[in-house]
DNA sequence: ATTAGCACTAACCCTCAATGAGTGCTAATT
DNA sequence: AATTAGCACTCATTGAGGGTTAGTGCTAAT
């Protein structure tokens, strides 16, 4: 039996021991190759550009080892090998987190949207263009929830006999607006009293508490003999009802058809569809909000079927307050993990000074 | 000399000459046979698919004519034929407009967004995915202009000491917000009453005179010595200021990428690039709200070079009062114009019809 | 444990010839 | 006079053959 390259020559168990020094060496510097050519790696070529002084025979071996241990495979016989998903993760937990970052680039992420008085959304579409733009792949972000935020302000504006138009205003700085309906005709005058009473109750609260105060006081029967009140609950209700499923600003989607790494058709194909149907990138995004950092999601580590030939690397961002959303570049499994990391690292901590900034607290 | 497909045979002027019936009948034939096949057209393939008998000789010398004539162009000696952007003006000036379209598009087109309550934004938005999943190509709606577009109501809410939350509300049901900075701290109760002192005043005037009728305001003598109105001036200055340059919304951007017509990786990256500026594209929806109907932009008649290998097919849609913006189709010139020109035409009268039902008046 | 050497593979590239769809022109036919 | 058949010619496309190259795995020598 051939010798592993590993420390420990127990068969059974080999898959889950940690590679040795050498070989960790030629993974990392195949796997970079690779990033920079997006071409097959082979035992020559690596040879002259590996570090240490190696014949391509010794290397040879040494890949064979990672090939059969799933860090490598080939396409065809006699072409040289390319990194598996493995190889990716293997790669970035062996990243000191986050990487440098050069000075230039920082500069050019900090200027987005220094000017004064823009709105939140504004902010959002101008960083994930940029970050598009910067990374040369797809960017997405996820506006923030809703329901986390705390409110600032609610109007009520009356715009036909049975509709009324309803803004709400957080406190991270989100304008939402949507339209109920109502049995009852109400006057503006009215609708202002309501609009101030829920103002006075509810300023500071977070949308979730707010839903469930309102739940409380409808049951409660001293609502029932108060008219504005039982008016200003039962509008509040409708008001303060699951809003909009949280969205999604998509940037730079045609930047992945001209990407080196993502020739193949099909591919494409299928992660246009993965664009349309947002929800599961959407459910990546409220994943990586849960923790702090940066998030990384190579290949099949990802559900859905379509995003299986790329990764997504993802960072959350926040105000004083809340953690808000989360931010991330969409590339192919072979992208350049340093500088992405890096980037996304760095945008989304410059997005949480930004935003908080502009929140009203 | 060789005699011309047309009535008349004097030289200098024939350019300008109709061509005669068989003419007519050959080019519209290579022109719809061109845009089934994206393939050059040759004499002996048309002789087989044009209803009249004519053997592939005449055909050749007809096409020759028209070549002269500039309608057609070869792209090398011994390939067959492809119509120009004069070929295609011809072919769309010759429809019937609109052309028909089938009861089954129809029904597609009306299910968009019949739910009550939409806001104008989202029916806009699902308007123009819906369209580009019909039509295959990329698709354009411009946002509701709001100069245009009259005072259902204004909002101010207080942020911080020198931010004040603008909100506006359309009778087109389109909700704008915006910050404005002061110097001086406003109470919420100062402001309330700024907000409804303007209501009363511009409720129902156009944003247009809004703004002329702040302007004479200003200048008013009157206005200098009452606190009230002459804050309320102030701030609704800035506050009706050239809001938003109008916006745009894109979808099916990447169906351009898949089209057969478009094989040539330099003009698509070209046309990613006028998505990106948006202007130019902006600037064709905005002329096509001036008149009614459906538009036509082919190929070179497009100002902008980079729009200049595609056609743009537009209609404006409009409210009980106004043209508020209009939709359009992108694709290569050699669309299928009979089918898309149906269903930007079918589509922006129930978009209209849509809007005007969520129209505030 | 490492390396040199060797036989073998498969992609890639070049050339060349055959094929086929197309043209323009001229002469024959209607 | 208009149409068509015939013919020579052009040029993109295809496929076969051959050389080149980058790669492999295996074995034997260091």
């Amino acid at each position: 039996m051939v010798k592993k390259v590993i420390d420990n020559g127990k068969k059974g168990v080999r898959y889950n021991l940690v590679l040795n020094e050498r070989a960790q060496l030629v993974l990392h510097s195949i796997i970079e190759n690779y990033i920079q050519s997006a071409e097959p790696i082979g035992s020559r070529t690596l040879s002259k550009t590996i570090g240490i002084t190696l014949s391509p025979a010794t290397i040879r071996n040494i890949m064979s080892d990672l090939a059969e241990l799933g860090y490598l495979i080939q396409n065809h016989t006699s072409a040289g090998r390319v990194p598996t998903d493995k190889a990716y993760r293997f790669y970035v937990n062996s990243l000191a987190t986050p990487p440098s970052i050069s000075e230039q680039i920082k500069e050019k992420i900090s200027q987005v949207s220094n000017e004064q008085g823009s709105q939140v959304e504004a902010i959002l579409a101008e960083t994930v263009r940029m970050l598009a733009e910067l990374t040369k792949f797809a960017c997405v972000v996820s506006t923030p929830k809703a329901s986390v935020s705390r409110l600032q302000r609610i109007e009520l504006i009356k715009i036909s006999e049975d509709r009324i138009l309803v803004i709400l205003v957080t406190k991270a700085g989100v304008v939402r607006d949507k339209i109920i309906f109502t049995n009852e005709s109400h006057t503006q005058e009215f609708l202002n009293s309501v609009a101030e009473f829920l103002n006075d109750k509810f300023k500071d609260h977070s949308m979730q508490e707010i839903r469930k105060e309102i739940h409380q006081s409808m049951v409660d029967d001293r609502t029932r003999y108060h008219d504005l009140l039982a008016h200003a609950i039962r509008l509040g209700k409708k008001a303060f009802e699951l809003n909009q499923p949280g969205e999604m600003l998509i940037d730079g989607q045609m930047n992945l058809l001209l990407d080196s790494h993502f020739h193949e058709q099909s591919s494409v194909r299928s992660l246009i569809d993965a664009f349309e149907q947002k929800s599961a990138i959407m459910k990546i995004l409220d994943d990586s909000m849960k923790h702090k950092g940066v998030h990384i999601f190579i290949g099949i580590e990802n559900d859905l079927k379509q995003l299986q030939d790329c990764s997504l690397i993802t960072a959350s961002y926040r105000n004083n307050q809340n953690v808000l959303g989360s931010i991330g570049v969409v590339g192919p499994t072979s992208m350049d993990y340093k500088r992405i990391i890096s980037m996304v690292d760095y945008t989304a901590k410059i997005l949480s000074k930004t935003i908080t900034e502009q929140s009203y607290d």
